[in-house]
DNA sequence: GCAAAAGTGTTGCGAGTACACCCATGT
DNA sequence: ACATGGGTGTACTCGCAACACTTTTGC
């Protein structure tokens, strides 16, 4: 960091790809735009980071304001600072990924006018700015994480059955996973956690987990990222 | 992204964390700064995003103007914006990680008095804003990396021996390696190419990997990141 | 000059394991 | 519908060792 150079005007943002299992498929939350530029448009929630606040602070923030969810997972997973990604101004967005445990209550406002859960397979066919590329990034990201972190279990609500997180976990990698070795593999990392009050056997996540100590390696993968 | 919304002033810089083997080690450059803040202290080559460029050209010219190497491999790892992480303005910091093939001539100006290589493992007891947290997370991103992405190989020169390969993973992993496994792995890939310019077998590395077509998986690590 | 040493690349083998597939059992 | 376990076979990983070949080193 050098010292006394002018330098560029650049306006920072957040965006956040919001996941969540919706319809038992992987959905995303995209909102209409109303004002230019891309007026009428689907993008990505977002705005502007304000002083004296996180980068995931911002994005919670901004999510809360269409969502009114506070419990759910925020993590950022990439840059985007093209020249001309934005027509107005020189901008950096802080692209985001938030995973929600079930499809919040939407917001409607008259600045927003158009909040709505989109299939991640059937996405409008053009997007504002470079959400597209972003959603894509997110998406493969997400896949990734999916192999060597509990990401999935942020997706799922704090109770569930064996056969829910088999699920999420096809729905996201796109393909059908084994359930006995997709079982053994689960119960061998002993996070999970039996629920008490049913019958029937369900199960909470460890609550370790959020402390990001364990790791679900699902298929020997390897190494966390960061 | 809203609109019509008065938002902080947050000034955008990009940082480099750029490895190098140097004396069969791993290496990364530091700057020793000339002025406060931090004055006196070792820190990350970087600077301001300067207007109508990439985040990733920001990096190589603030790289470009301190050790004139252009051949070099950059990539965005991650964001730094805490509020307080630089004690004059709100600051935003992308910071990326660098790969160069040899040890640079180094350019010492009046603006960056001393330049120099510390090897990782005896860095400066402290560094400048929160760059000891940068570096150590560089270094756990570039240790992932490596295990499904041909990155090794912007850290060695065009033409190599597979103990060359061999000696990187092993100084970025930190624990020494099978070579015959490590050998096999590396052929199956397919990915190198004979020199044949001389008698004793050397290799090229496969030009299309600059396309981020195929990885080199070693130890059976799954999916690139992105 | 010549033999030893060091460096480079390759192959065989065996123990252990990951994984898919099928099926049986109890709740 | 849910959770658990057994059993089998294929394929693969990984570490150890041996081998062929070249270049360098030392006496």
């Amino acid at each position: 960091m050098t010292n006394h150079t002018t330098h560029a005007t650049i306006s920072v943002t957040v965006d956040v790809v919001l996941f969540c299992m919706y319809n038992a498929s992987l959905h995303i939350l995209l909102i209409e735009r109303k004002y230019p530029p891309f007026a009428g448009a689907w993008a990505l929630p977002g705005g502007f980071v304000e002083a004296d606040e996180t980068l995931a602070q911002a994005a919670r923030r901004e999510l809360f304001e269409e969502t009114n969810v506070s419990d759910l997972y925020v993590e950022q997973f990439y840059t985007f600072g093209d020249p001309g990604r934005d027509p107005r101004r020189q901008n950096v967005s802080v692209a985001h990924i938030g995973l929600c445990r079930t499809p919040p209550q939407l917001a409607t406002s008259d600045e927003t006018p158009q909040v709505q859960w989109h299939p991640l397979t059937q996405l409008p066919p053009v997007l504002a700015f470079d959400h597209q590329q972003i959603i894509a990034m997110a998406h493969t990201r997400l896949r990734a994480q999916l192999e060597y972190t509990p990401i999935a279990f942020a997706l799922l609500p704090t109770q569930f059955t064996l056969a829910d997180v088999h699920h999420v976990y096809q729905q996201i990698l796109g393909e059908s996973l084994d359930f006995a070795t997709f079982q053994r593999a689960l119960t061998a990392a002993g996070v999970l956690i039996a629920a008490n009050d049913q019958s029937q056997p369900h199960f909470h996540i460890d609550p370790s987990l959020n402390d990001g100590q364990f790791v679900f390696r699902w298929r020997d993968a390897r190494q966390p990222i960061a």
